[in-house]
DNA sequence: TAGGCCATCTGGTCCT
DNA sequence: AGGACCAGATGGCCTA
């Protein structure tokens, strides 16, 4: 199990070796400079100017922890700064992953992107529709019961039924949108089916 | 203004 | 030992 409370940031940490040279502060930019999103540079730019990135944030109170390890100061705030980028780099693949599955499941187009745990969830319900489709295809039961609602971890969107659903043409605000992508899973499954049944 | 969503930092743990 | 992964904390942006 990982601990719930946050340990004193490196950065507050007593040390015998003052921290911050002019060399990582030098290295910090570059390393700011290196990311290409611009939104990227302003998030980094803004916890060099004081966003505290530490939770907790009480102090040693006075009790003073020398380091078990050798490395120096220097050294341990460089290497936190690359596992930072490192950290910063694989969220980004992480969020092209988001961005190419939401290329990939169907729903209604609206305004704002699918946030990720609408991706996720229109992704499962996708999944689990198709599944069904295999299914039928085969003469086997339906393996799932979808729910008619994409936010399951959210009261607010919870148990819409299909009676009211909306005219998916007509529609301008969101939550019926959201609603009826799932509505949508289904009418796409079910002309491609009987698209496939019909070739056959 | 509150709440949702997000990017980032951070330290702990797991894995190779 | 070092990198990957994970989850908590924090603060900014946006919208209702």
């Amino acid at each position: 199990m990982r601990s719930l409370e946050m340990t004193t940031p490196w950065h507050e940490e007593e040390e015998d070796v003052e921290v911050e040279d002019m060399e990582i502060r030098k290295h910090r930019d570059d390393l700011t400079e290196s990311s290409s999103d611009e939104a990227t540079g302003r998030k980094i730019a803004r916890r060099k100017n004081g966003g505290s990135a530490s939770s907790g944030g009480g102090s040693s109170g006075g009790t003073t922890r020398r380091r078990k390890t050798c490395i120096s100061a220097r050294e341990r705030n460089l290497r936190r700064l690359e596992s930072n980028e490192r950290e910063r780099m694989r969220m980004h693949s992480l969020n092209d992953a988001f961005e190419q599955l939401r290329e990939v499941i169907p729903h209604i187009k609206m305004e704002r992107k699918l946030s990720k745990i609408e991706t996720l969830t229109l992704a499962k319900n996708y999944i689990m529709a198709l599944t069904n489709v295999i299914c039928e295809m085969r003469g086997e039961e339906k393996h799932y019961t979808l729910a008619y609602s994409m936010y399951a971890p959210y009261s607010r969107f919870q148990d819409v039924d299909e009676d009211s659903a909306v005219d998916l043409e007509t529609t301008t605000d969101d939550t019926s949108r959201e609603q009826n992508n799932n509505s949508m899973f289904q009418q796409n499954l079910e002309s491609s089916q009987e698209n496939v049944m019909n070739t056959r």
